[in-house]
DNA sequence: AACACGGTTGACCATCTAGTCAAGATTGTT
DNA sequence: AACAATCTTGACTAGATGGTCAACCGTGTT
């Protein structure tokens, strides 16, 4: 009956869960290859032939952690197209971007390995998806030069400084927490970075005053 | 003889040149754990056997690989002390790691991966070398503040928009290709994304102009 | 020519790991 | 209680991989 497959929906959606936060931890610590399955499943408190049970292979298990991961992202993006001046616009995305990093270090990680590795799995990802967002983004942009609501600047570099200043913070965070004396970022240091990293970045394009 | 090792040094000297190039390029192409030692021997050409007569194993080859690209790193460093005006000394030390980045991809995606993974190779490098060559940045920087001569902001968050923005080209240099058309970015297009990292840097922390 | 020493290499082994499978446990429905 | 669909799991397999080893090669010295 295809009403017990729904009865017991939640057992899945559950298991499912478990199982992709875990690989999603894993993964980032151990990139695809060092992972194993075993470890994945450790880490998801379950037998490594249940994670063969909901998904088929380690490829399709990391593949569905990469796309929930490129979600987040995506759902980063919409801040940026909620406001016409780009001292708000640029606001919101750079102080979001820094949330994820701190909320989703993992998934930000895991992103990075598999770019560096030259996106073997979401190549495709990047040729749509991100491209068109990027092209529309670089369009706004644009349009603030024309304005002259900030400097004339190659947009392509200011996207770039914006994810990688961003992204530094989860990708890097190891490097950091040891240059802070091994302990986390504190909740006030969070705040002071996002607020620099907005503050120069938005120094850098605003356009001179007077003269 | 003794004699003897010294008259096939150059054998030496070159093979482990070969393998430790090809184990960069593999290394930062599939991690520490998805790169086979057979892989490596294929990239320099030489028998699998022949890696472990030069090298013992192949985590000693990888550190062998990140001690390397750690003193490259250093020296770049170098560029940073070299002038005690801030503008001179940060449009030096990022032109300097933008060519890094244009010059060593691989070396920085080894260290990226290495320092995602939490370090477990070269922990020591990050508390003792790089930690003390940070705080003495640090110093630098807020000596600059104290004249005057960049607003006032915690030096550790301007490091590391630096080190994110300038490593970004390299690490993610796959994502940045494919937005470029899928082609590698022109000698024009480097010097251009070099110079608005610096500008936009430097406009952000330079004091503002009267008022 | 004989030697010694560093360098080269194919074949081999122990171990690890993704993936399979079949038997059994659960659970919601009737 | 009987059932059927789903979920669980220990044991197993085939293939990959780091590392070893013993035989062999090349070259400068005597």
């Amino acid at each position: 009956m295809l009403i017990l497959k729904a009865a017991k929906a939640h057992i899945r959606a559950e298991n499912e869960r478990l199982i992709l936060e875990a690989g999603e931890r894993i993964f980032a610590q151990h990139g695809f290859r060092g992972a194993t399955m075993q470890m994945i499943a450790d880490q998801a408190g379950l037998p490594k032939a249940n994670l063969h049970y909901y998904f088929d292979s380690k490829e399709k298990l990391y593949r569905c952690v990469v796309e929930k991961i490129f979600e987040i992202w995506l759902q980063a993006a919409s801040s940026f197209e909620n406001s016409d001046e780009p001292k708000e616009a640029l606001k919101l995305y750079i102080y979001e971007k820094m949330q994820i990093s701190r909320r989703h270090p993992y998934g930000s990680k895991v992103w990075a390995n598999e770019v560096m590795q030259g996106a073997p799995i979401i190549q495709d990802f990047l040729e749509t998806q991100l491209r068109s967002w990027t092209d529309g983004r670089i369009e706004s942009i644009q349009a603030w030069i024309a304005a002259g609501k900030i400097r004339s600047v190659e947009p392509r570099w200011v996207m770039y400084m914006i994810w990688a200043t961003t992204q530094h913070y989860a990708d890097f965070g190891h490097q950091i927490e040891t240059l802070n004396a091994d302990a986390p970022l504190s909740e006030a240091q969070w705040e002071a970075a996002s607020e620099t990293v907005f503050e120069v970045i938005w120094n850098g394009l605003e356009p001179k005053q007077s003269l």
